[in-house]
DNA sequence: CGAGCCACTGGAACCTGTTGCACTTCAGCG
DNA sequence: CGCTGAAGTGCAACAGGTTCCAGTGGCTCG
């Protein structure tokens, strides 16, 4: 609910959702085979059947069209994961458990995964709100994952900000082949002790 | 000890090194003025009064010199700290007086820290081995701080790992102005938390 | 001293993100 | 129906990272 569909910002006609999606799927697609370098704006213009002032005028740079694209696959993820929620007890591991699927995800699309988490990473100034679209969508997921009967304390929010660091950075470690795939997991199962210390307290 | 000077990979002579240094020293100042764009490598070459081509026989890529640059000035800070170690009692309190105290370091010069964090999370593989320097000197330090008699036990070395995790997507966070200065010193105190932790464990 | 080698220089050239512009097309409105 | 302004098109141009190359200068080794 927080950040699902278009604000509403611009009411966008049939014909321009259709060329803003054919947008976002070039872009996986290109990103999908070759990473960040080989979403190429005018490569992403033409496989769209789109001009490069449109494409421009759809995401005002390389970065926020990546992002969008994180956006859009984040979704999917967490429609996903509702479906399937975690199976394990313990809030921590119950967000561990989905954060271990989100990672396989990734595992199976690694150019994916590297094109759109670099662009979150790199991404400036410019680019916050959509960045910070992407973060309410992990947080949810997160939310989500633990199970709460009801809403999240103080105390469990900042647990759950640490949690997304660790998340993002662990990935770009490994993105960037300095950490293993058992590393990030031994990574996220430590973070998310985080959660097990909110609780008691 | 783990990561200090160049590892003789290549003895330069005096000339190279000042060359390096001047180098080193352009990058910093043009970041420190405006952050990752201004730093750009026609600019720094003419600054530290050497051709292009040398300023990428010395680092391969705008990332490279900006990592090294960081490399740089991390080791500074470490000596820095090593001289005042943190007044804190216990490990958590006291990493998490050092990390602050490296962050205000970061609010002194904003624009250089966004240059060196950018180059540092956008890195590719490609620099997979500096990056790795600046990670271990990282480390060098949260393990400095804690002030450990013996040698860390694996469940400290984890979060010491989920730390820097934190610390450096903190540091994008407030560097992109998506998080408050409270925001990354509450983050830094609750990852923090986990060194407790691994005591009584 | 001369030959060979390697780092350094200056500058052109290339690639890709980004911008600007003149022109066409489309949707809504009088 | 025709008008009008926004949206879309095609293309040229610019910017900055990166590469290439033909020289040049200084060093060592014979």
């Amino acid at each position: 609910m927080t950040a699902a569909s278009k604000p509403a910002s611009l009411p966008l006609t049939e014909r321009q959702e259709a060329r803003r999606r054919r947008i976002l799927h070039a872009s996986a697609q290109l990103a999908s085979r070759g990473g960040f370098e080989a979403v190429q704006m005018r490569e992403v213009a033409e496989s769209s059947g789109v001009a490069l002032g449109t494409l421009y005028r759809y995401f005002p740079s390389k970065v926020h069209l990546l992002v969008a694209t994180m956006q859009d696959q984040l979704q999917r993820l967490h429609e996903t994961l509702r479906k399937r929620p975690p199976t394990e007890e313990e809030p921590s591991a119950r967000v561990a458990q989905t954060l271990m699927r989100a990672f396989r995800a990734m595992q199976r699309e690694p150019h994916l995964a590297e094109a759109m988490v670099r662009a979150l990473t790199f991404a400036d100034r410019s680019v916050s709100p959509e960045v910070d679209t992407v973060s309410r969508l992990t947080t949810a997921i997160i939310l989500d994952a633990m199970g709460l009967p009801g809403s999240p304390t103080p105390a469990q929010l900042s647990a759950v900000r640490v949690i997304e660091h660790t998340w993002h950075s662990a990935l770009i470690t490994w993105l960037s082949g300095r950490a293993s795939i058992a590393q990030v997991k031994i990574d996220i199962e430590t973070v998310c002790r985080l959660i097990d210390l909110t609780n008691p307290n």
